[in-house]
DNA sequence: CCGCTACTATGACAGCTGTCATAGACGGCT
DNA sequence: AGCCGTCTATGACAGCTGTCATAGTAGCGG
């Protein structure tokens, strides 16, 4: 995601890596097969090889691809803090998107977001694609919280809760360019999520 | 938006209206002129007299119309309340999606999203008109949360993060096909707002 | 050498897109 | 009557979409 790079190895990687940044700027109508192709420096041959079920195999292919790419940035962030808390799970979680954001060559949607709009109604396969990513994304977030000591069924709920949250604040700072509605977020959601840890009730020993 | 009538006033409107409708299920790739005046049942000479400035006006102006009544729809919330508390309002909010959801012919996704995700980053004016519904949208919410006595500065913080969970929960509430982001995106968010009122700190006198 | 599989190349197809040019209808003026 | 502004009707345009049919190449085992 953060990588601009196409080079990566096979053909068809290339292809589903491509579709995926693509898709984020432009959402899915906007994302032709040719230009996949000529955004990854692939083959036009292979995408009825590769991708024999046409567009919506590629679409929901690069769904799950970003799906797990979440899922590997969340263990990433929670293995790189010295001291794990909720809020700054969610603190770095808001930073990748800022990041992205300030980069202004490329799009920097969320191409989950962008398949929701565009396919969720007429696709039941790239629905069911971007809720499993969803999933993907909110497990390990929900894994973190508990492992931080949070209650299960409320890490559940707490992570579904930031998910949203970047989500939308992602949608806000795309609509306004700029970074302030994720950067509110992170600051107004923080002492809610650490005031999660402990017992399950809002329990607070300043 | 709830209302599923095209009877509108006049052509101009009622194309307006249904370019709403068409984008909240199928984006706005997916939202042919064809079809949106054939929705309206406007005569397709009237838009490139309504409509000179093409596609890009149409949706424009949907996505004024949305921000407008995203407006109306928070003032009426606020009125219909007999003793406002943010969380009420938060409440009220969520509910009018998981409505929208639960009604199975209609799509139900948000037209600013959608106009954002697909337009935002080619068609500035589009672009700008998505800030100014978010912004139509937040205003009347900090406005409604400072007159339930919460610090301006807050208010207008808090506001932001209402929309943006709720954007972000509608989404994956869509994805899911299940309300359930939503309604948990309602329930922690709750007491969070409601310990806003009052000092502007974030102290918490258990 | 054959045959086989994996992959690529290329051109064509019908269908749809937004946009425009042109012409017609209607009603209210003076 | 004549004229005009507002609105509608219709057909055409070039461009792009996803998909498919067909043919071709490379490499490898036999």
């Amino acid at each position: 995601m953060a990588a601009g790079e196409v080079s990566g190895r096979g053909p068809r990687e290339r292809m589903v890596f491509s579709a995926v940044q693509l898709m984020r700027r432009g959402g899915v109508g906007a994302t032709g097969m040719r230009d996949v192709v000529a955004h990854a420096r692939a083959p036009r041959g292979s995408l009825q090889h590769y991708f024999p079920g046409g567009k919506e195999q590629l679409v929901n292919e690069a769904v799950e691809w970003a799906g797990r790419y979440a899922a590997g940035q969340v263990a990433r962030f929670v293995a790189a803090m010295a001291e794990p808390t909720p809020s700054g799970l969610f603190a770095a979680m808001v930073r990748q998107w800022t990041d992205e954001l300030e980069t202004p060559d490329a799009g920097s949607g969320c191409p989950v977001a962008a398949a929701v709009i565009d396919c969720a109604e007429d696709s039941e396969s790239t629905r069911t694609a971007t809720a499993a990513a969803f999933a993907a994304w909110t497990g390990p977030v929900a894994q973190a919280l508990t492992d931080m000591n949070v209650p299960t069924a409320r890490a559940e709920a707490l992570a579904m809760l930031m998910v949203s949250t970047v989500e939308g604040a992602l949608l806000m700072a795309r609509a306004e360019r700029d970074v302030r509605a994720l950067k509110t977020a992170a600051r107004e959601l923080g002492p809610l999520l650490d005031g999660a840890v402990g017992t399950g009730s809002t329990v607070d020993r300043a």
